[in-house]
DNA sequence: TTGAAAGCGCTACCAA
DNA sequence: TTGGTAGCGCTTTCAA
């Protein structure tokens, strides 16, 4: 028969636990710990013996309830399955764990019933910022979170033009532009793009990078070469399939993702066609099957981490007031990573 | 010059508020949306009228404080940037969710030091259970939750040995003695294992299953043939480039992960032979570099997304009260997941 | 330099 | 079936 105490919760120390035992007051046991005004030397040590002694941790909702503020950053993800947005996560956590802020990470599944139900969600529990990531900021939700008094950046391809929010972004088009021009110039034939699906954010921005990229160099863009996939290995193969299948002979590929790249390139080995010898191909994303890729993919690296920690400053001078001015819109470069594959 | 007022924070709907437009009283509002004791029909619909006029939300804060609960579940795992994690966490969301919990996801960035700190931090938020997944709990740190009234799983290969708390785990041992069973059978010729670093928590596991496959079938493991490498691509590249300097052809090549088996099909591929024509390579965890793979890798699939839903079934039976009983500890089946590479 | 006490918004107990 | 109200643990005036 099991007779071990079932509630083994430990009643939890108070402040005032910690005043008797110190011989203070509450306020005096807060001050101490929050610096807020100053203390004697000495009942300071004794306060702090007494925390030590009884093993005191402030209860978080208490004081976030008394202070309305959590001292807590949303990060909000379209994907968390996807690499980007944990290296995103991470770069913000290291921006803001060491000053003491707690990051919480969501995921909308690309769903907009599931982002406005986290933006309440948000306002519920009182977060003092957000970071919204990967798509575009609605301004409903904007709207609803700035009247709680939530800090929100934006990070998010094409989103410089809000001016009521900072954003964070990456230039894909200027990416995709200098990576067509590069790799258009070193190869004498025709030249392809395999975009993503058209109802995808990201989309049409690559799509214009390979067109301005094209034009750099005076070069026409065939439309029977311009063609999209879904965002996956299979959409990529098949697209790709089904150019060779018309007789179609691109030198080159340009892809909007890795993931269409590698299909690509199975496609073209399918066909018995050298990758780079007869088709060259590249990508973007830069994700790990990138570099484990036979010929290895040739891409474009946005440094998710870089992003996380960018939209993590901005946000933390809205969050103190040290800035109280206008939208600020940062823009990162992507830069090429050049490989075997093109 | 900028004249918009600044702090745009709208004071918040109270409880107070809904009950004096209702005409009613604070404790009815309350029971009302919490239905935690009966109310009259026509006094219901009054209060749920104020409560859309005026847009009520509750104070998550306030209630928690109160409550001593928080609704909040954590998962902690060691990398949040490796899929399998992300998709531990969606499984528990998508069956702790519904019910009314917030899940939060903590990243110890495998420190043992971040572990505790996180561990503190549950704690102090009142989470009322966390989902330790990835890495073997510690008894310090369970002992610490428990104490606190934190409901515990871990989730870990090998942590079914410990009587405090509930596990969740894949048979590493049994999946690759399978797989190696399955497919020593059909090649003829030496047989090589590139494990993981010995110092990792999955190494001897796997390197386990690996030798009892090979008993299995009456097969002596070769010395030479059984090495170690870092879980990454470059480590199961160098492994097998070794093991071909030296000399040595195995025929089949079992490797611990997906990336040293990547690698491992790269080095092969760099000295002239054909996969699977002459080395078949296997992986173990079916990332998604694997189907993409050339040729398709052959793999264990492990299912972190039933990992995630499994623990989170046991979590919220300790939560609710539900399971009152001696720890339990689920097995799942990770599956082989049959390709080209072998 | 310190203490007393109000009150953040909510729930749950005790009465009616 | 409902209301009054204490109190969760903390911070922050106001007074001393």
């Amino acid at each position: 028969m099991v007779t071990a105490p079932r509630d083994s919760r430990e009643r939890r120390v108070t402040v005032r636990d910690v005043a008797a035992h110190a011989g203070v007051s509450q306020a005096t046991v807060s001050q101490v710990l929050s610096g807020s005004r100053p203390v004697a030397e000495e009942t300071r040590a004794r306060v702090l013996a007494a925390v030590q002694e009884l093993g005191y941790r402030p209860n978080h909702f208490a004081r976030a309830l008394r202070q309305q503020k959590s001292h807590t950053v949303a990060i909000v993800v379209p994907n968390i399955t996807h690499v980007t947005y944990p290296m995103v996560a991470r770069g913000a956590g290291e921006i803001l764990g060491p000053l003491g802020y707690q990051v919480a990470l969501y995921d909308t599944n690309g769903l907009r019933a599931t982002e406005k139900q986290i933006v309440r969600t948000l306002t519920d529990r009182m977060v003092d910022g957000a970071i919204v990531f990967g798509y575009p900021l609605a301004p409903s939700d904007a709207r609803m979170l700035q009247e709680s008094g939530v800090a929100v950046v934006n990070g998010s391809p094409g989103s410089e033009s809000s001016p009521l929010w900072d954003t964070v972004q990456v230039d894909e088009t200027a990416a995709l532009r200098y990576l067509t021009r590069t790799l258009a110039a070193r190869y004498d034939g025709p030249i392809a793009y395999i975009g993503g699906p058209s109802g995808h954010n990201t989309a049409p921005r690559r799509e214009a990078g390979f067109r301005a990229g094209m034009q750099d160099l005076t070069l026409a863009t065939d439309p029977r070469l311009t063609t999209s996939a879904p965002y996956t290995w299979a959409g990529g193969r098949s697209a790709l399939t089904a150019m060779l299948e018309a007789g179609l002979r691109p030198r080159l590929v340009v892809c909007a993702n890795d993931m269409i790249a590698i299909g690509a390139i199975a496609a073209a080995r399918e066909y018995g066609l050298d990758v780079p010898g007869e088709v060259a191909v590249s990508g973007y994303d830069n994700i790990d099957a990138a570099e484990m890729a036979v010929p290895p993919l040739t891409t474009v690296e946005a440094s998710p981490f870089e992003q996380g920690r960018a939209a993590a400053r901005l946000l933390l001078e809205r969050m103190t007031d040290t800035y109280r001015g206008p939208a600020r819109h940062l823009t990162l470069s992507a830069e090429p990573v050049i490989r075997a594959s093109a």
